[in-house]
DNA sequence: TTGATCTGGAGACGTTTCCTCCGGTTGCTC
DNA sequence: GAGCAACCGGAGGAAACGTCTCCAGATCAA
C-alpha cells in the first residue's frame, strides 16, 4: 500500500510494440496521470503528470496525443482492472456478501471511484470499447449482488448504484494533510462502516430513505441515453 | 429542499451597514459562491459566480476584494452555522445518539462538507476569526460524542474525525447526471448507512481497521502546527 | 557498430481570467 | 418627491497560464 504497483498496460490494439524503455515510460506517464487527475482535477497542467513520471512533456504528447486520449487510458485501463477484481471476487468467494466486501475494499485500491468521477464530465465513455469493458464489469458485479440478495444476506434495498456509489464516496482523497496511507485506510475503516449498513440481518437502518436506483435506472440517466454529449474537453470548464 | 434557502450574513464587523440591496446582492453571491465552488472547485473564474447570483463582476469584487476574500466569507458562514447547529442538536435532543445523528444529517444540508475541502488548499482557515468559528463547532461536537460514549450508544472506537469525515464523504456531489435533489437524497441515504456502522449494539464491523483519529489528532495534522502555509490562492494550482 | 527509435525542454502562440473604470440607476433621508 | 450618496453592470486592456511543436542529442536493439 502507499506507493502504487505500476501495472504493465499493453500498448493500445495493432501497432508494432513500443521499445521497451517506450514502454516503461508509457506505463509511468498512465500511473501518474492517474494520481495527479485524482488529486488535483481533471485541468492539471500536463506538464505536472509528466514532471511526476519522471518524462518530458513531449514524451507524453508523443505516446498521447493530447489531453483526451490520455484520459481515455486512464479511465480504460481502471475499468479493466475493476471488471477483473469483479469476476475474481465472484469467482473465488463461496459466501456472495463476502464477495462483495472483498470486491468493495479491492476496487477501493484501484481508485477507480476517484478518477472516473474526476474525469467523467470531461470525455465519453460512451464508445464500444469502454462499453465493452464497464458491461462486462458490472455484470459481474450485478451477479454478485443478486447472489447475494437471494441468500437474504444482503438489504433487499440496497442497489447497484448504492454499491457503486458507496465506492465512489470512500475513495477520493480526504481534504487535510493526510498521507496518501492514512487517506486509503481511512477510505477502508469508513467503508467497513456502511458496509454494517448493509447487512440484512435486522440491524441497521429501519427504513432506507433516498431513492433505490438500479444498474438500469443508472444507465438511463447516463448520458448517451439523453442525447447530451459530455462537455468538450476543455480543461477546467 | 433543492432550492438553498439564502440565509441573511451581517456585514462582516464594524462596518456602516449596507444599503439594502447591497446586502441582498452581497448575500446572493455568497450562496452562488458557495454552490458554484462545490460544483466546479475552487478555481472558476468568478464572472460564473456573478452570473448566478444575478449581479455584475463588479458588484462581487466591490464586496470581496479578491478571490480570497470571497472564500473566506464563504468558509466562515458554513462554520458558523454548522457550529449553530451543533449546539442546537445538543441542547435540544435527550439521546446523545440521536442528537448525533440529527446533527450529522443537518450538516449534510448545509454543504459544510461539500465546500471546506475545496476552499482547504487555497485559503487558511487558522486566524482569530475562523478559528473561534471552528473550536466553537467542534467543542460542541466532541460533547455529543463523549455524551454518546458514555451512553455506550455510541462505538468506542469511533473518534471526533470519523464523524467529520463521514460528512465530507457524504456531502460531495456524486459524479453523474444526478440532479440536485437526487444527490442531496443519496447523501442521506448513505449516511444512514455508515450510520448503522457507528452503533455500539454488538453488530457493526467486529473490530475497525484504520487509525482512530482524535480531534486532537486532527488538530496537530493541520497546517498551522505543521510551520506549513497553505498555497497562495492561485486559482487552480 | 549503425540506424531506427526515442527523449527533453525552450518558446511561439492562443486562450482564459483578472480587475478597473465610468456612465447610468436606485435606495434613503429630509 | 428632490437630491445625493451609494450602488450597479459590463466592456476591455493587461497579464498569466497552458498547449504543443521542433530539433539536437541520447539510447536501444540487432
Amino acid at each position: 500500500m502507499g506507493v502504487t504497483v505500476i501495472g504493465v498496460t499493453q500498448v493500445e490494439s495493432a501497432t508494432r510494440p513500443l521499445r521497451a524503455d517506450a514502454q516503461l515510460n508509457r506505463d509511468r506517464i498512465l500511473a501518474a496521470a492517474r494520481d495527479v487527475f485524482v488529486e488535483r482535477g481533471a485541468g492539471v497542467p500536463l506538464d505536472e503528470i509528466a514532471r511526476r513520471a519522471g518524462t518530458g512533456i513531449a514524451t507524453l504528447y508523443r505516446r498521447f496525443p493530447d489531453r483526451e486520449a490520455l484520459m481515455r487510458a486512464v479511465v480504460l485501463d481502471a475499468l479493466r482492472r475493476t471488471g477483473d477484481e469483479a469476476r475474481r471476487a465472484a469467482e473465488e468467494e463461496d459466501d456472495p456478501f463476502e464477495a462483495l466486501v472483498r470486491y468493495m475494499h479491492r476496487t477501493l485500491e484501484i481508485r477507480i471511484g476517484a478518477v472516473i468521477p474526476v474525469l467523467l464530465e470531461e470525455i465519453s465513455i460512451e464508445d464500444d470499447e469502454m462499453l465493452q469493458a464497464r458491461t462486462s464489469g458490472s455484470d459481474a458485479l450485478q451477479g454478485i449482488i443478486d447472489r447475494a440478495h437471494k441468500a437474504r444476506t444482503l438489504r433487499r434495498d440496497i442497489t447497484f448504484a448504492d454499491i457503486g456509489l458507496l465506492i465512489v464516496r470512500m475513495s477520493r482523497p480526504l481534504p487535510g494533510t493526510f498521507t496518501r496511507d492514512v487517506n486509503d485506510a481511512l477510505g477502508h475503516r469508513h467503508l467497513d462502516l456502511a458496509i454494517a449498513g448493509l447487512r440484512a440481518d435486522g440491524t441497521g437502518p429501519e427504513k432506507l430513505g433516498g431513492p433505490a436506483l438500479t444498474l438500469r435506472d443508472l444507465q438511463k440517466m447516463s448520458p448517451s441515453s439523453r442525447g447530451k454529449t459530455p462537455r468538450k474537453a476543455s480543461r477546467k470548464k
